[in-house]
DNA sequence: GGGCGCACGC
DNA sequence: GACGTACGTGCGCCCA
């Protein structure tokens, strides 16, 4: 039988947020009463099992109601404000649900509610309206209940014209009457004065409506209500009609348009972005429950499987340089292999791989580092999935396969839950991993036609095919490679760091006058501030800050600050590097980093475990901690080629800005330039100072600093930075041009891009929050600069990958640190590989202005210099 | 185990 | 005037 539930958006949203305390999620968007909302959703569509569905909202500000009345609903409280911002993203939630909502100006919901259960019971529906308004109770029928919610919203109180005859001993029709006589306060409808509901409902039972009562008024007793009645017989009549719900309103669409499948929904993602965990629960376990959802043929042949064919090796941990794949999963669509990897033939996998037509997967460069455990060298894959998804929207945080596939509209187990998470972690039996790996394999093979379409749709299949893919296998090499490092240098240092370290604690200890922990903020802002009573510059959340700038203003207050300074470089360098990279060495005497490419906004890569993008340098003696990092031997040297204002060189290109072009053009240091621009003088009048600040400012525009970051790198006013970034604007007009276009396309498409087409997607940019918006400003500004550039050295790294000529060489790629390459090269190539190296990466992509690599080399990471 | 303060690079 | 201000990684501390 069809089913039909009607809900009065508006009554429950405000039902729902009374119910429930005031929740938040993480950015700050209250969810009480959408978390009321989805708790009730779902407790109707598991009670009620719904076939269609509707959600009625009021929408205009004046119905037909109004016209008749002017006071209609006035008189009302304002809706507070933290239940006014849950009014669109519910409207979010229900579409998520995949439930149709409707509103109409002129008509109320209630209208809508009861024009569409009056076409309910003509078409034989059973329909139940659910609301917290009590006068939707005249819409009760034969088959039509209303559901009234009492206190708090899952208590539910179930009108049927036999319960609205027991509590009012009327029928449902006679509530308005009722409403008639002794009016609603909450509506503003009048009623006749001095009657309640006591007096209403007495004058009903005996005379059954307002116009029998009137038929009969003067039978009815007590001078006082007589007159009252009599008085205000206009009044009566016209509150009659005013709770009379209008059972007429024209659609332009019927019930079968309101058709409601309970498994066609996007709740996961919703349930994420509002923070609902307990119901995100409900969704994983419903899920679980359904696995069966991918029901293929598993083969043991491999050899059996078609010439299209989709690979996964399993391994639970992050790090797949150093864990060997568990099980291997391939499948055609259709028949799929999934064994342990120890029972495996290689050979046969290896030959099914190069002789399949495409290999599809996710995340490839993980595969061919799991690959490689199983002595399978394999890098070509045709397709990644993940890569894929993180072109299409970079702020998607990448997890798993799970997660991404979700998005095509796959529903499988989550790592988390098959392996469980902290005190739950467990080891699923070999049945389990089956079923999963069969899920997880076809859903990676399955995602593929949808992840292109999208690719093709958003212009960035060449990005992913060109450039992203063939750069996972450049980096799966440098990883599987990493860089040779000599313990032994690092142990001298962290003997020679240990001794030091020891004699400025002393004089710390003495100078504040009792032992504490110098690495605990709190207590040494406890000495600090309290004992030594120096004054207190900044606070953190937590307490007060003690961070180098705070302690560099304190310097000539107290002799201590000097150790604090000296001991906080110091125990920086003993802690991340001198001994953090000692254990992160492997028995190669090698160090291996993984690259993440699906993390930083802007299409930057990042390194962990260590991180080699954040050795020391500007300090002597953290640069020091390069020279554990050497070729990898008496024959070979580092090279390292770093691309000079690379961000500048692609912001004269955006631009087109002359004055920067002609600058680049005849290779005239920029910042000199820049401040040639900004102060307005000539070449030789441009001082020191002035080429400090041009240089500070270039560095804003580059990583997209506010004002208030500029002032605080140059120990200015916010102020005087604004007034630097003003006559930096001014001085470079095409610069501002596209500074205020690239807002613009912000604005209107919602994301903006890189010369390569990546994208980043700013929805801030229309907040009314000055902050957020300002922030997403800079962002838009910032990203194509910064992106571009991530672009360009990435492309740099493919070309010299498939470039015959530097192939030749013997040169090994070890690292990319944003705007730099360094390589390990054979000391008799060195000369011809480096005019070989330069020329692709100053040609990776023409610009209106020449790339510039400069160059240097030497046995160890600090002679490169 | 997670949040925070701090510090390193680009 | 708004009130927190490039990104990312990793360390030690501290609290649960």
């Amino acid at each position: 039988m069809n089913k039909l539930i009607l809900i009065d958006g508006n009554s429950i949203a405000f039902r729902a947020f009374y119910a429930l305390p005031l929740l938040s999620n993480q950015s700050g968007l209250h969810t009480n009463a959408l978390f009321g909302y989805a708790r009730l959703l779902e407790k109707i569509i598991e009670d009620e099992e719904p076939t269609h569905f509707l959600v009625a909202f009021d929408a205009g500000k004046s119905t037909f109601r109004h016209q008749a009345y002017k006071e209609y609903k006035g008189g009302r409280q304002s809706t507070p404000p933290e239940l006014g911002e849950q009014f669109a993203p519910i409207r979010k939630l229900i579409d998520a649900y995949g439930i149709k909502r409707y509103e109409v100006s002129e008509y109320e919901a209630d209208d809508i509610m009861g024009t569409l259960s009056r076409m309910g019971d003509e078409e034989g529906f059973k329909t139940i309206i659910i609301t917290g308004d009590k006068d939707l109770t005249q819409l009760a029928s034969e088959h039509t209940d209303v559901y009234f919610t009492k206190k708090g919203i899952s208590d539910i109180e179930v009108y049927t014209p036999d319960h609205v005859n027991e509590v009012y001993g009327l029928k449902p029709l006679q509530i308005i009457d009722l409403k008639g006589l002794m009016g609603d306060k909450s509506d503003n409808i009048p009623g006749v004065p001095g009657v309640g509901e006591k007096t209403a409902l007495k004058l009903l039972h005996a005379y059954g409506s307002v116009e029998g009562v009137y038929e009969n008024i003067d039978a009815v007793g007590g001078k006082k209500l007589k007159e009252n009645l009599t008085e205000n017989k206009d009044t009566a009549l016209m509150s009659k009609e005013l709770a009379t719900i209008y059972r007429e309103v024209p659609f332009d669409f019927d019930l079968d348009s309101l058709k409601f499948d309970k498994d066609n929904n996007e709740k996961h993602a919703i349930f994420k972005e509002f923070e609902f965990n307990s119901l995100l629960e409900n969704v994983d376990a419903e899920a679980a429950e359904e696995k069966e959802a991918f029901t293929d043929e598993l083969t043991d042949d491999l050899s059996a499987l078609g010439k299209n064919i989709s690979l996964h090796l399993e391994v639970h941990e992050d790090n797949y340089l150093f864990n060997a794949p568990e099980y291997v999963a391939v499948t055609d669509g259709s028949k799929t292999f999934i064994s342990r990897t120890e029972d495996v033939d290689t050979d046969e996998l290896l030959k099914v791989l190069n002789h399949s037509d495409t290999v599809n997967s996710y995340d490839i460069k993980r595969q061919i580092a799991l690959l490689s455990h199983l002595g399978i060298q394999f890098t070509d894959f045709t397709s990644d999935i993940m890569l894929a998804s993180f072109l299409l929207d970079p702020s998607k945080k990448i997890i798993g396969v799970s997660e991404t596939v979700q998005d095509y509209g796959f529903s499988i187990d989550s790592d988390d839950f098959v392996y469980g998470k902290g005190r739950n972690k467990k080891t699923p039996t070999e049945e389990e991993m089956i079923s999963f790996l069969n899920d997880k394999v076809m859903a990676v093979h399955q995602s593929l036609p949808l992840v292109k379409e999208k690719l093709e749709k958003d212009e960035m299949l060449e990005l992913w095919q060109d450039l992203e893919m063939p750069l996972s296998k450049v980096l799966a090499d440098m990883e599987l490679r990493g860089i040779t490092v000599d313990v032994s240098r690092l142990k001298s240092m962290q003997e020679d760091i240990d001794v030091r370290l020891k004699e400025i604690e002393s004089h710390i200890y003495e100078l504040a006058g009792e032992e504490f922990n110098i690495n605990s903020p709190k207590q040494l802002g406890v000495i600090l501030f309290e004992k030594l009573a120096l004054p207190v510059i900044k606070k953190t959340k937590t307490g007060y800050s003690t961070a180098v700038d705070v302690l560099e203003a304190l310097l000539n207050k107290h002799d201590i600050i000097q150790y604090l300074l000296d001991y906080r470089t110091l125990s920086k360098l003993q802690s991340t590097y001198v001994v953090g990279l000692q254990n992160e060495i492997r028995d190669d005497s090698r160090i291996h980093t993984r690259f993440n490419q699906t993390l930083a906004q802007t299409g930057r890569l990042s390194s962990v475990e260590p991180n080699l993008q954040n050795i020391p340098i500007r300090i002597e003696e953290g640069r020091k901690i390069r020279r554990a990092f050497v070729s990898k031997d008496d024959d070979h040297v580092l090279l390292a080629l770093d691309y000079s204002q690379i961000e500048l060189r692609v912001l004269a290109t955006i631009t087109g800005d002359v004055t920067m072009t002609e600058a680049f053009s005849s290779d005239t240091d920029i910042h000199t330039k820049t401040a040639m621009e900004v102060f307005g003088v000539e070449h030789d009048e441009v001082t020191s100072l002035m080429r400090r600040n041009a240089k500070a400012v270039n560095f804003g525009i580059v990583y997209g600093i506010s004002d208030y970051g500029l002032s605080q790198n140059l120990h200015i006013t916010r102020k005087e930075a604004k007034a630097f970034i003003d006559n930096y604007l001014d001085s470079f007009p095409e610069v501002k041009q596209f500074m205020s276009d690239v807002v613009q396309d912000a604005k209107r498409d919602g994301y903006v891009k890189t010369l390569m087409n990546r994208r980043r997607y700013i929805p801030d940019i229309q907040s009314r929050n000055f902050n957020a918006r300002s922030f997403a400003e800079r962002t838009a500004m910032n990203s194509p600069i910064q992106g571009s550039a991530a672009d360009i050295i990435k492309r740099a790294m493919v070309k010299y990958a498939e470039d015959e000529a530097a192939q030749k060489f013997n040169a090994e790629l070890l690292l990319q640190i944003h705007d730099e390459l360094i390589f390990d090269v054979p000391k008799d190539e060195i000369e011809a590989f480096i005019p070989v190296i330069q020329n692709i990466m100053e040609h990776a992509l023409e610009l209106k202005v020449p790339l510039k690599v400069d160059y240097g080399y030497g046995k160890d990471w600090y002679e490169v210099k």
